[in-house]
This record gives C-alpha cells, structure tokens and sequence, in this order.
RNA sequence: GGGCCGGUGGUCUAGGGGUUAGGAUACCUCGCUUACAACGAGGUGGUCGCGAGUUCGAAUCUCGCCCGGCCCA
C-alpha cells in the first residue's frame, strides 16, 4: 500500500470523484419513508450562465448540511431549480440577435429565451457539479417547462377562485425602460443629487405662492398645493386657489398633516404621482388624476406643448420656460432617494394601470403566523420580514408586460368584457396561442387573450410546493420542505412571497427552518461587483487550490454574516488539506495488522479528546455553526494530532520492544483518522473521499457519522496526557532553544512533582521518555537539591471574589503589598493566612517559582506547575 | 429618519461577568528532527469604539453617544 500513497495530495483528482459520485447515484433521494426525511428547498438561481461567489457560499452551506444530514440517517431531498424567466434574459436575446422583442412573434422570441437558458443552466450545472455539491439531479426543475408553467398558473387559478388576486385599476410602479409594471419589492433605492426649483403659484388676484418641487416636469399633472394645517404662514390661503405656472389650470390649497413645513418652502404641489404619498394625498382628498407620462416614460397629451418628449427633456425645457417667464425663483441642490428598477436601476414612475394583483393585505396576519412559527437563523433575520410585512401598503402587481414569462391564464370578451379565466385542464395555456373552447355567458366566443406575463417571483415562490409534487396530493409527504436557505437580500421578495403564497395555497407554513447567508465581500471589503473590479470567480480558485479549499473558505463562517473573500483563507485551506494528507502517509506506512489492544494513556488521551470534538462538531452542525465545526476539526488535527500524538507516539511505532504498546498505536492511528476523515467529510467531500479509498471500502459519503464513544470521554484521561504533553513540550523547547536537535539523546532528566502528580505522570513517563529521547528518566517525589524562590503569589479570583464578596478588593491589595516568599512559607508552615479575621487558604493563590541557579555540574531546570524538570547534558 | 447587525494586535476573527483576551494572517529569530521547510519551535504587537452605570470584579450586562454595514422610509 505504502508505495501506492502519492508524496504529495493533488485536488486535481477532485473531477474523478465527481464522475464517480454521479455514476453511484449516492445522493438519489429515496422517498420511500424508510428514514426520517430531509428536505432543502433549494433557492433555484438565475441562469445567468455562471455561478458566483455568493453561490458557492449559499451552496456549500446547503451541501454541508446534506452531506451531514445522509451521515445521519436521514433521507435527503437536495433538489435543484432554476428560476427561468426574466428580463435579463430578454434583453441578452434581443443584442445577441439585434433585434427587439416585438420584431418577431412572441412564440419565436420565447424560443430564443429558452435556447440560451437552456444553454446558461448547462453552463452553471457543470460548475455546480465542479465544486462537488451533491444535489440528486434527477429532482431538478425548471420553471420555463409546461410542467412548471402548469403549476405556477394553477396557482394563479386556486387564489384567483379564492378571491386573492384580482385585476384592478391602481397606481402602480413602472420601469419606463422595461416597460412593464413592477412590485414594490423590485423598488430599489438609490442616493441622487437634484434640484429643488422654487416655483412661484401666481394667487386670484395678486401676489403669488411660492412652492419647491424636484418635479418641475409634473407640472401638468398638479392637482392640488398642499401645506401643513398649523403652518401659520399660510393661513390666509388655506383653502384658496392658486394658478399652475405655463399650464394655468386652477388647483385648490389644501391641508394635509403629512406636509413636512421645514422642506422646501412648507407648501408642496401635489402631482399624479411624483412619488408614493401623492398616492396617498390623492386618495385622502379625493384628487384628480392627471396622466402626464405614458409607458415608455414620454410626456402625453396632457403635457400640452411638451408632448412626446422624454421626462428628461420635459424637465429641462420647463425648468427654461419657467425661468423665462419669471416664474424661477430659484434652483437647489439636494439630495433624495430616488426609487429605481432593480433590475435596469432606471428611475420609475408611478403610473395608473389596469393590472394583476395579489391581495397582499387579506394574507399579511398569515405571512406573520408563518413566520413566527419558524425557526430563523440567525433568529435576527426574522425582524427583517417582519419590519418588512409592517410596511406593506400597496398590493403586490403581479402582471408583467413582457414575453418571456408564465402567461395569464386569462382571456376577455371580446363582446361584453367578462374575464375567462383558464379551465384547469387546459394548462398549462397561452392564451395568445390558444382560445378557449368555450362560450361567453353572452353568446360570444371571441376573446380577446390576456397578453400580460406573471412576475416571476409568481414562479419561484411555489418552489417548495413545486418540489413536493403539488398539486398531487401526495405532496403533503414532502411538504412544509425542512430547511429554506437564501440570501439576506431577498428576505423581502423570495421568502415573503414564498411564505405568503404556500400559506395562501395550503394554509401552512413552506418550511420549518430558514437559514440565511450573508453577502460575499471581495478582498477589499466592499460587495464584488466588475465595477469596483474586485471580483473573483470561482473558476480562479478551482485552478490552483481545487473545490475543497474553496469549499473550506466557505465553511469557515456563520449564517447572517457577510464573508471576506480572502486569498490567505483559502491557501489556509490548502494547506491544511495537505497537512492532513501528511499526516495520513505517515499513519499508512503503520496500518498494516492493525487489531485492538488495550489502548496506553496517551492513546486514551486522544481518543478522548477525539470524542469531545465529535461532539462538538455535531453539535456545530446541528446549529448550523460552519465555522464552529471547522475551527474545531482544524484545531485537533493540526495540533492536538498531528503536533502533539503523533510525535509522542512514534517512538512505540519505530520500537518492536513492546508489542502491544506499538498496536495500541497503530488501532488509535487509525480510529482518530476514520473518524475525522468523516468529520470533515461534508466540508471537504473530495479530498476525504481520496483518503478514504486507501483505508477503507465504498464511498465515505455512504459512511455513518461517527458516534460518540461516551466511555472514552475522561477528564482524568485528558488531564493526565495534557501533563504528559506539557513535559514533552517543556523539553522540546529545551532543546530548541539549545540548538539541540529534536532527536539527539539526552543523558538524564529527573522529573520532581508532588505526591498526587508522581502517579499520573508515571503512567506516561516512557512516552516523555521515548519522546525525547531520554536515556534516563527518574520521577522523584520532593524538590530537587537547588535554591528556589517565590517570585510571584497570584490571586485566584475565582476563589476569592465570590468568598469574600466586597473585602475581595482589600484582600487583593493586601497580597500585593506582602512579601510573595512569606505568604508561601506561612502557606506551607501553617496552611493558612489569616487577613481581617479572613482565612485565605492555599486554593487562593497561584505560587510561581524560579529555581536560583544549579547546584552541581551542568544541569538545567525548568519549571511547570508543580513539576520540575532536571535536565543532564 | 426608523429597524437590525457589528466595532477585539497592521488585517480577518473567536469569546459574551473572574485578573495571563484564544486563533488565523503578516512580521522577526532559531531549527531540514526518518509524514510534512507550503514544516516545526519561539517572539514582537491589544487602553477589547467612547462615556457613564450595575457589580467585590466588565471585552462580556444596562443606558447614552460615536463610527461602519445591511434593510426599509
């Protein structure tokens, strides 16, 4: 075997692996409830032809969780999705061919979407495939598929019969790039600098108002001049008329406590709609409304003279009227939060549409329900959809006028109007494709066919019922899925529409747990983005250091918080992978015959501690606590393994003396390393996987996590080989410091201890011998023939602060002020110092001592708690 | 403006009442010791954001402030 084992690890074998994995079919979920289900309701991404960091996080998080959950008896469901539809895409097709979308049919566009998603999902598949992540693929859906459509609109049909989403005429927000309506949710905030125009109102009669508008293009559509009821300067003309600068139509003053007096001039114009309270200002007072900007963000008829040109150019030509006509006072600048499409960043308008809507305000008390019934982690997370659900006011606008999307299972009237909405049996239906085979009430059989598109969200958000087979009765197996994982950034859209429409749907909750990931940040500290220039792909890190290595980077965090991307941190990675295969060559050239013997305390000491982090990496996982998990796995095999173990036990190994020792090592060798090979398994699937096939047969993802081998779990154990560890220590730095080789001999060491230590450290006294070398070794109960001195007595605050409470400080200061050597004689003379009628016994204080210099020849003495080290060269 | 999270050596971070604040990285010194020099041993470096309070004792709990991030207006 020995000659087989490669000197050096090479993660380039990870691709093996995953060919292999596949062709096994290891993570088929088995869906026969043979063992506990669970289920992960996989966040389906974009197709946008690769996958990022922020993927590789989100999914080594999923991945760990999967691989741990299978170690663990359970049946998993790791499915995978992807969120087809889209404006991105759309736009991707219309420069990759040069066209726009209303050249050519609507069939043929959606053809080309689906061509290059289809290609995208190929793309991102592979990478996911790349970094080992192990979802059963034969689960995997694909919301552009009629299977998917099918349901998707179903769901529309079932909330549509429920009276939860209706067709109505509101303002909603509009991306005058994208054409289309689009959700609050899709509503993104940006900071912006612009002017705020002091226009003057000229009054009946004479003398003017003065008002301040960032709008000044919205002229045409003011309805109303606002202002604070108790804002005292406007008195006189509350209720008044003012006239509109240019257009000259007459608007009312009128009160409305939402008028904010210390902006601007106090008095502000009302528009359809400037912005979200005009909305409200417009429905409180019962306004007019005035379409002055149409959907492709141009002026309209009611722009008079300014008619067909751009917000943009209509704001600038005004604002010149305006001054030309006397009617500027004067320009500002300010600064505002400006809503702008997501997608495009765009500035969006609101405009008054006939749309699709969810009935958001009937299901918000059930989005709430659900969502305190869930177990979020971290638990804080769950204030942002709360905080979120408290600021719902519009209902969500799920009608899209686009192409490639979920079609409106709907059709008009052409004679009386009515809405058709689809027969279940006809889905999955286009209706611009397909007419219904049925009559209107009326006699007509002419529809006029729905040509709006449903918000994709409408498909994504069924995604843990899509997974679960819905609307098969049967879904209720795979339904509420066990555990949601997702961004922070899309609480608001992906898990608020998620819960509301399965909540809708089914009356429960989609899923019991929601674990959230935060953002990756480049090496700089800032968001990656192409702009800043501090992106780095996956691909990148793959090259040089291979999926674990990335996987291990990505381990080494928590849910909720942003991660660094750093470089050290995965090279960290790297190296600990080789150090761990190292450490395995080592352990392979001793495995041969291995068969259990009574283990020797050492053995007994890592086997312990071996059990220890067993647990606590367990605990870790079941917590959800990556970084927890790794650090600990990393902490024992680097040091308290590798440092510490194996070096006090190769002298047993290299030794044919005593036969039983060497196999109690060699058994011990193996058990730690089997054992947290399958700890680190789910972080580091490859490079596990690698080392297991030399020692052991099938795949170590198929393998039972490791129990805890309770009677192994000793504090004596532990404390015992930690004193063992301290001496090899103690003189391993002794002989470095000496430039003494590690392995030259050294004549003789005399050990000095107590009486309670002499026995304890007798059961390890061949392995500080054979660990260093000793060619002597004595254990001595007693002090060695030197002078020692006390040069420090220290307070053991433990002690001290809960027994003697308020004269804690006194005591202290009394200790500090005394002699250190006559406190520790009158400690070993009478075992007690009396202080102000306190009794200060031994357990109070730590003693530290100094030998003062050799009384013989040359020997070396070093002190440890209670142990003192004679060293002969 | 509101909500949430955070502020710990140069950098990243663990710890969440007990007096030696743990680790990683970087830096410095020493050492090729039969798995590993991409390794090992040792070292320099911290007023735990600021100010009050609670307590015998605060990085830790409470309040106020400052700074940063995210989400929402």
């Amino acid at each position: 075997m020995d000659s087989e084992i490669p000197k050096d690890y090479d993660h380039r074998k990870e691709t093996e692996w995953q060919g292999k994995w596949e062709e096994q079919g290891l993570y088929k979920f088995r869906g026969d409830e043979t063992r506990p289900q669970y289920i992960i309701d996989t966040p389906p991404p974009y197709p946008t032809g690769s996958i990022h960091m922020g993927h590789v996080l989100n999914w080594v998080y999923m991945d760990i969780i999967a691989r741990f959950k299978r170690m663990r008896g359970y049946d998993v469901l790791f499915p995978q999705g992807w969120d087809c539809h889209g404006l991105p895409t759309e736009v991707k097709v219309e420069e990759t061919y040069n066209i726009k979308k209303s050249d050519i049919p609507r069939e043929e566009f959606r053809e080309l979407c689906i061509e290059l998603t289809t290609e995208n999902i190929k793309r991102m598949k592979e990478q996911m495939r790349r970094l080992g992540f192990s979802q059963d693929w034969s689960t995997e859906f694909v919301t552009m598929t009629p299977e998917y459509m099918k349901k998707t609109q179903l769901s529309f049909l079932r909330m549509y019969e429920d009276g939860l989403i209706y067709r109505g005429v509101h303002p909603v927000n509009w991306c005058p790039r994208c054409e289309t309506a689009i959700a609050f949710a899709e509503v993104e905030y940006i900071e912006n600098e612009t002017n705020l125009n002091y226009l003057k109102f000229p009054l009946e009669g004479s003398g003017h108002l003065e008002i301040a508008t960032t709008r000044p293009e919205l002229l045409a559509a003011c309805v109303a001049v606002a202002v604070h009821p108790e804002d005292e300067r406007y008195n006189e003309l509350k209720g008044k008329t003012v006239r509109v600068p240019i257009f000259n139509h007459r608007v009312k003053i009128i009160e409305d406590k939402d008028v904010d007096p210390e902006f601007g001039t106090g008095a502000v114009m009302i528009c359809t709609f400037g912005d979200k309270t005009d909305v409200t200002w417009v429905n409180r007072h019962n306004l007019d409304i005035i379409e002055a900007i149409d959907e492709k963000g141009q002026m309209t008829e009611a722009a008079g003279k300014y008619k067909g040109l751009t917000i943009r150019e209509c704001k600038e030509r005004i604002i010149e009227d305006l001054e030309t006509e006397g009617y500027l006072i004067k320009k500002e600048r300010i600064k505002q939060n400006l809503g702008v499409c997501w997608r495009c960043k765009t500035p969006i308008e609101i405009l008054v549409k006939k749309q699709w809507f969810v009935a958001v305000k009937k299901l918000i008390d059930d989005v709430r329900e659900a969502a305190e019934e869930m177990k979020w982690i971290p638990e804080h997370m769950k204030m942002r959809l709360l905080n979120w659900t408290g600021s719902m006011d519009w209902d969500w606008c799920i009608s899209r006028q686009r192409v490639f999307a979920t079609p409106i299972p709907v059709w008009y009237c052409e004679n009386c109007g009515k809405v058709h909405v689809a027969k279940e049996e006809m889905l999955p239906v286009d209706p611009t494709q397909t007419s219904p085979d049925f009559q209107c009430e009326c006699g007509s059989e002419q529809f006029i066919p729905e040509e709006d598109v449903l918000d994709t969200w409408m498909d994504s958000s069924i995604s843990p019922l899509a997974l679960a087979g819905w609307p098969n009765p049967e879904y209720k197996k795979l339904f509420p899925a066990t555990l949601r994982p997702q961004g922070h950034d899309i609480i608001r859209t992906w898990a608020f529409y998620t819960i509301l429409r399965c909540k809708a749907l089914t009356g429960q909750k989609p899923f019991e747990e929601i674990i959230i990931n935060g953002m990756v940040f480049g090496e700089d500290g800032h968001k990656m983005s192409k702009s800043r220039g501090n992106v780095i792909t996956p691909e990148e890190v793959l090259e040089d250091y291979g999926a674990d290595a990335l996987r291990l980077w990505a381990s080494n965090s928590v849910p909720g918080s942003d991660v660094p991307f750093a470089w050290k941190d995965v090279k960290y990675a790297y190296k600990f992978l080789r150090k761990f295969w190292n450490a395995f060559r080592f352990i392979s050239f001793h495995l041969e015959d291995v068969e259990k013997v009574k283990p020797k305390p050492l053995d007994l000491w890592i086997l312990s501690k071996l059990n220890r982090l067993i647990l606590e990496v367990t605990e870790a996982l079941e917590d959800y606590n990556f970084a927890r998990a790794i650090n600990s796995i990393q902490m024992f095999i680097w040091h308290q393994f590798c440092d510490e173990y194996i070096e006090a036990v190769k002298y047993r190994l290299y030794s044919d003396d005593d036969p039983n020792s060497k196999k109690a090592a060699q058994w011990t060798l193996k058990e730690v390393l089997e054992a947290s090979l399958r700890l680190l398994a789910p972080m580091a699937p490859h490079f596990t996987e690698e080392v297991h096939q030399y020692i052991s047969q099938g795949s170590i993802h198929t393998k039972a996590w490791p129990k805890v081998q309770e009677e192994y779990i000793s504090e004596e154990t532990e404390a015992r080989g930690d004193l063992a560890v301290e001496v090899i220590g103690a003189l391993r730095r002794f002989k470095s410091s000496n430039r003494i080789p590690l392995n030259a001999p050294l004549e003789q060491v005399n050990i000095y201890t107590t009486e309670n230590l002499y026995s304890i450290i007798r059961d390890c006294l061949n392995d500080v011998k054979g660990t260093m070398n000793i060619q002597k070794i004595e254990l001595i109960i007693g002090k060695p023939e030197i002078k020692e001195r006390v040069i420090e007595v220290k307070p053991v605050m433990e002690k001290i602060g809960p027994k003697f409470r308020s004269d804690a400080p006194r005591i202290l200061s009394f200790i500090e002020s005394s002699d250190p050597e006559e406190i520790y004689e009158k400690l070993e003379t009478e075992g007690i110092i009396e202080f102000e009628g306190h009794k200060l016994t031994r357990e109070c204080f730590k003693i530290k001592k100094e030998a003062l210099g050799a009384t013989g020849e040359r020997v070396e003495i070093i002190h440890l708690d209670d142990i003192i080290l004679e060293i002969i060269v």
